[in-house]
Order: C-alpha cells, then sequence, then structure tokens
DNA sequence: CCGCTATTGTGTACAGTGTCCACTAATGAC
DNA sequence: GTCATTAGTGGACACTGTACACAATAGCGG
C-alpha cells in the first residue's frame, strides 16, 4: 500500500519542507512564484497536505515572507558584525550605521526575489520588534536602532535629534532598493547604482550632521 | 447573427476599454487583481479578444501600470500648481518641494492599488521621461527633477549638492510610501503616520540645508 | 497490550485563470 | 467590387487554489 509510506516523516517536516520550497520558490521568482502545488511537489506530497499547515496559500506564503525577513535580518547582522570597534568608538559607529545599509540594499540587489517576498505580506501578520528589548537586533529596524542609539552615545547624533529619525532612515535606504530592484530605476547600469547608493548615504549623513 | 453586432465599436475602443477596466480592477486590488478575463468580461468581449491588443497578460499590466503612473503624474502636478508664488520666491519653492512629496504620499495612500500597480512593472518598459526637456513635468521624476531646480534658483540650495540629489530625495519618499503602504508599517494608526511623515519631510530638509 | 480519537496525508472534484488554435465577420486598400 | 488584413468568436487545454470525503497513522487512556 502506499499508505505504508506515509507519516515515516519526523514531526514538523512537511511544514517545514513546504516553508523551505516555498523561500527556494520566492528566491527565483518573487512572491508571485511561490505557488502551493509546486512546494508540495518539492516536497514530495499531494497538494490538500499543505492545508493541514496553512490554512491557505496566503498564510504559506505569509510563512515563507517571515523567513526571508529572517535571512535579510541575519545578513544584516552579519555584515554589522563584521565591523571592529567598541561601543563608543565614534568611527567604528559611523562605519555600523553604513554596513547595515550596505547589508540591506546588498540583500536586495543579490537576492531580488528573498527581499521582495521579505516585504509581501500577503496578509497582516505582526513584525518588527518593537521596543520589545529582546531579540532587538533580529529585525531589520531593531538593528537600526542599535546602532542609531550608539551614533548618539559616540557624540555623532545630537540626542535630541535621536527619536523617531530611524523611519526616515529606513525609508530612505528602502526607497532606493525598492527603485533600483524592481522599480523604475532597475535597468540602470551597475556603476550607476553604486553611485546612487554613494549619493544616498551621504545625503542621509548629511541629514544627521 | 451574433457577428452582426461585432464591429459596432470604435477603431480603439476594446483596447481602451481593456486598460481603463484593468486600471478600475487595480484600484481596488492591486496588480494582481488586473485579471484578463475579468477585463474582457468588464468591455463585453471574449476573453481572447484581448489577444488582439496585448501579447499577453504582463502586456496588459504594463499597459494599465503606466497609466496609474500617468495617474499619479498628474497628481502631483494638480499639488504643485496649486501652490502659490512666481519662480524664485524661495518660500513658494520650498512649499512646492513639500507638495511633491505630499501629493506622492497622499496618492499612495488614497490609491493603493494604483500606487502599486504604477510601480509593479512586468516587464522591462521605458519610463522617466531623462533629461528631454519636452514633457519634463509629465511624470515623477521630472516633476522633482524641476521643483529642485527651482530651490537652486532661489538659493536654497547649494547648486554643488544639486546633482543627482533627486535620487536620495525621491527615494525617502517612495520608501516611507512603501513601508506605511503595503509594507511592514502599513497598520500604525493615521496618526502616527502623519508624525513619520513630518519626521520625513525635515529629514529631507536638514539635509538640504 | 488494545482500542479510541485526533492528526495528517490521499483522492477526487470543481471553478477560475492564462493561453493556443481554427474559424469568421467586418474594414479598408486597390 | 474584390480581397487581404484586422478584430472578434468558440472551443480546448494545462494549471492553479481549494472544498469534501476518506484512510492510515500516532499517541493516548485503559
Amino acid at each position: 500500500m502506499r499508505g505504508a509510506e506515509r507519516r515515516r516523516r519526523p514531526r514538523g517536516a512537511v511544514r517545514d519542507g513546504l516553508v523551505a520550497a516555498g523561500l527556494e520558490l520566492a528566491r527565483t521568482g518573487g512572491p508571485e512564484a511561490v505557488v502551493l502545488r509546486e512546494a508540495t511537489r518539492m516536497v514530495g506530497v499531494v497538494p490538500n497536505a499543505a492545508y493541514r499547515h496553512f490554512a491557505d496559500r496566503d498564510e504559506l506564503l505569509a510563512a515563507v515572507s517571515a523567513a526571508a525577513m529572517q535571512e535579510l535580518a541575519s545578513r544584516m547582522a552579519a555584515g554589522v558584525a563584521r565591523v571592529p570597534g567598541k561601543h563608543g568608538d565614534p568611527a567604528a559607529a559611523r562605519q555600523r550605521l553604513g554596513a547595515i545599509g550596505a547589508a540591506y540594499l546588498e540583500f536586495a540587489h543579490e537576492e531580488p526575489g528573498l527581499f521582495a517576498t521579505a516585504f509581501a505580506l500577503p496578509q497582516r501578520h505582526a513584525y518588527g520588534a518593537p521596543d520589545d528589548g529582546t531579540g532587538r537586533d533580529r529585525m531589520p529596524l531593531g538593528q537600526l536602532r542599535t546602532v542609531l542609539d550608539e551614533l548618539v552615545d559616540a557624540g555623532l547624533l545630537d540626542r535630541r535629534r535621536r527619536d523617531g529619525i530611524e523611519y526616515p532612515i529606513w525609508s530612505t535606504v528602502h526607497g532606493l532598493a525598492m527603485l533600483t530592484g524592481q522599480g523604475p530605476l532597475r535597468d540602470i547600469p551597475g556603476a550607476t547604482r553604486h553611485h546612487l547608493e554613494e549619493l544616498t548615504f551621504s545625503f542621509i549623513e548629511e541629514s544627521l550632521a
């Protein structure tokens, strides 16, 4: 019987496999490419099996989106960690801010499918690690906040200007990633793109100064 | 016969109707909602008729996207035109810059579907009205350039900083529209959103100063 | 150890989509 | 007026998401 082979998989294997498969699909084709039936095929299971783990395709996509966001967060954390220098060192603080932005843009450029998927939330689903201290560095916004606080401690950013400034900065970098990634500026040559990135970084620094 | 009713429509009526129908679908549901068969239904024509005017669904979507972009450009132009004051008047120039950004964000918020569709180019298709003088004010980037030039003429922006600065500014506003529209910040209350907009505007002005 | 129940995967089915092919009626050039 | 081109029709196919009924397994209480 076919059924004999049925429950050989460990506990959450199918669900995890579906998310992994969805991630793979999203990597090459963006959110549109994460098609439920294809994901189940990759896991080696019948289409309807997915409905034991997700209410519908949007819920699967939400899980994939969250995974993609985690991937972005990881790369940002790695980029920041690569900058030497102790907390309070002004030069290091400035470099860390640059590293965050660079990692963000690098991810958007190297993994356009995952980047688009990370920000394609198909339905409301909480995100962003608000002011909860724990796990602050696990999400993009949290990491940016940490670095901005360090800039304040290092004396490079006026404490009175600190409040809420993560949003304009995030917007600027995110907007550039969108415009040069999936947006109208997507076909500009690489050199031009780098030039725009430098322009954007100095624009931000100019505003912080 | 059915066929007797066939070619009663004026010349490009079906094509225009399809774009209009697609625009209507996009308005309420974004790019995903512009489904070819539904558009043909709205026009009162059989699905395959669309293929006489568009190679495939993506080409229809591209036309709808372009129309949505035109709509955005119109609203921006209207917003700028509403600001009184002659060219060279510093106060007017600054207000016009604000009006451009405000119109952009207002459109993104009031017509999220059209905004998303305008920036969801399904395939390469030129855009942006480069340095071609004619029709400069018909596209978002061109309008922004015009206002920035006015800021230079009014002495509010150092001419040496003018080159390319439209991109960071566009990025900032576009990024905010994305994050607060379809992105992770989409569920914040209206008051908070307005606060973020003000923060963002002063962030930009701070960088220009 | 046995039987019960919730869990998880299967099979079948249906509506809706994009798109292909062959066909046909109207249009406009000659 | 003939006739090729254009623009719409009709039918078909593969694929999608999803609903319903069913079956096999796992883990439980006894």
